[in-house]
RNA sequence: GGCGGCAUCGUCUAGCCAGGACCAGGACACAGCCCUCUCAAGGCUGCGACAUGGGUUCAAAUCCCAUUGCCGCUACCA
């Protein structure tokens, strides 16, 4: 079995199309075939080698190697001209010299009348004369190919079932384009057959262009391939997801620290699931269970907040170092490290007692941060709440006397002597945590006291305890 | 306008093909409770859907028809 992915380089790689890739990947891999990458670049205008190298890196960063390509369509000229001639021999092709202002003129008046606007097939016999007229006026002229008038084309969609279409209203549509460029439709349908694609597996804004396609295959005297079409991917507005109803690009994802595990993840049952709803899989695990014939046929919607939480799920699966890791480059933004390769055990210790609340990697530092930079904000309510209260300088005393004379500074022994302040002091226990909490990072969320003290170290608690005092405490 | 497709909790979906065990199951979100020094995480409970109308049948989410809504295509874009 073949399968491909065939994006255009219009700049970025679309989370749709990621899932596209990403079903055409697991088809291929669950039945040990081949997944052929392919470029569709034939609009000159708007295909650049930049945009190229972002859905390499994109498909590369998601895992989603392919085994065959990428090959550009903008390189294969020769095969789709190869093919013309064929047709051309065949003769189930002609030269139409309308102009594009004449087309969509008639296109126009056809629609005020109802009619099908497709073209009309007045250039499929063109006298002798008016050709000759029509080049000395130097019109350009394009291919069409010449559909049947009557009867039907039908496929079985794999995910949809059974489409059928009344060829009549399929107008003879256009092959080569007057710059010399194939269109879409032939040169798709040329370079899947020569491909030697077995499954077209695709977005279902395609339905309407298979019809056209079969149509290729046959009058290229080709073999038809299977075909699954996909619904589409819409943002919460129920429409084609757009960038204002929320990231369109692969990259976005990417930036924001979502794991490409976690995305794959999260992707897949879009538009897919088990008949037990199964949520988490492990990448081999998908690989084997992945059904085209399980997947959906309306378009789904894409949910951020299931995003997020699959990725704190994926984040909470690794261990501390493995996190420090993969944010690496947001700590160094951050400043928190120096060096990507050499992550300090301070930090991987903040990210371990943090590790529960993160749901992006790019939020990391914003957890962890005070316990690893010297200096620390203290937030105006926190202080408000916690240290601007009667008792709290003699609880704070108490603490930083109970720290210097401790024996190891643990978390146990820390539990130990400060439960039995409470007991002595008969306070409640909030009652000492939680302005001991603001006193030595300035928040009133964060870790248990005790590991944060642990983390923070002996030295760094004393002091930021006693500047709290001066400075915050009545 | 024409043609095609789709329709189950707010969202992703299971169930539909082979009608009954479905007063419709799971997941996210939301609410409450438990745990607890805070925030999370985790556990438990709750809220919440078969688009509408006809038919077929002893029995319909499931089969048929119609209506509605949404989406796509209708280009010398891909």
């Amino acid at each position: 079995m073949r399968v491909r992915f065939a994006p255009s380089p219009t700049g970025y790689l679309h989370i749709g199309g990621v899932r596209t890739a990403l079903y055409n990947y697991l088809f291929s891999h669950h039945s040990g075939g081949k997944f052929i990458l392919r470029i569709e670049d034939t609009d000159l205008k708007r295909s650049e080698d930049e945009y190229t190298k972002i859905i390499l890196d994109g498909l590369k960063w998601l895992g989603l190697d392919w085994d065959e390509g990428p090959y550009f369509q903008s390189k294969r000229m020769a095969l789709y001209k190869e093919a013309l001639n064929y047709l051309i021999e065949k003769d189930r092709v002609y030269k139409c010299y309308c102009t594009p202002d004449e087309l969509s003129q008639r296109r126009e008046e056809a629609r005020k009348q109802g009619c099908p606007p497709g073209y009309d097939g007045r250039c499929r016999k063109l006298d002798e004369n008016k050709i000759k007229e029509y080049k000395n006026s130097g019109r350009n002229y394009v291919y069409r190919i010449k559909t049947p008038d009557k009867g039907a084309v039908s496929f079985k969609d794999i995910v949809k079932g059974k489409i059928e279409i009344d060829t009549g209203i399929l107008s003879d549509f256009v092959l080569f384009k007057s710059d010399g460029m194939p269109t879409y439709n032939f040169a798709c349908a040329v370079d899947d057959s020569n491909l030697e694609i077995t499954h077209i597996i695709r977005g279902d804004d395609h339905v309407s262009n298979t019809h056209k396609q079969i149509l290729l295959y046959r009058a290229l005297d080709k073999e038809i391939p299977e075909f699954a079409h996909l619904p589409q991917v819409h943002g919460t507005d129920g429409k084609r997801l757009s960038k204002r109803t929320g990231a369109v690009s692969l990259d976005e994802y990417r930036e924001k620290g979502y794991l490409p595990e976690a995305l794959r993840n999260y992707l897949v049952l879009l538009g897919w699931s088990t008949k037990d709803s199964q949520q988490i899989f492990k990448w081999e695990e998908l690989k084997n269970k992945f059904k085209l014939t399980r997947c959906g046929k309306s378009a789904g919607v894409f949910d951020l907040e299931k995003l997020n939480w699959m990725n704190g799920k994926y984040i909470r699966s690794l261990s501390s170092a493995e996190i420090a890791q993969r944010a690496a480059g947001w700590l160094k933004k951050e400043g928190l490290i120096e060096d990507k390769s050499r992550i300090p055990d301070k930090v991987i210790e903040a990210i371990e007692v943090e590790k529960d609340k993160i749901k992006l990697l790019s939020e990391i530092p914003e957890l962890v941060d005070y316990m690893i930079k010297d200096n620390i904000i203290y937030q105006e309510k926190a202080v408000k709440k916690r240290l601007k209260k009667e008792g709290v300088r003699d609880i704070l005393k108490k603490v930083i006397d109970i720290i210097e004379n401790i024996g190891d500074f643990n978390e146990e022994n820390l539990e130990k002597a400060i439960r039995a302040m409470c007991e002595e002091t008969h306070l409640g226990a909030g009652k000492i945590f939680h302005p001991v909490r603001v006193a030595v990072s300035g928040r009133m969320k964060g870790p248990g006291v005790f590991e944060l003290l642990r983390v923070i170290g002996k030295q760094k608690t004393i002091e930021r305890l006693q500047y709290a005092l001066d400075k915050y405490v009545d």
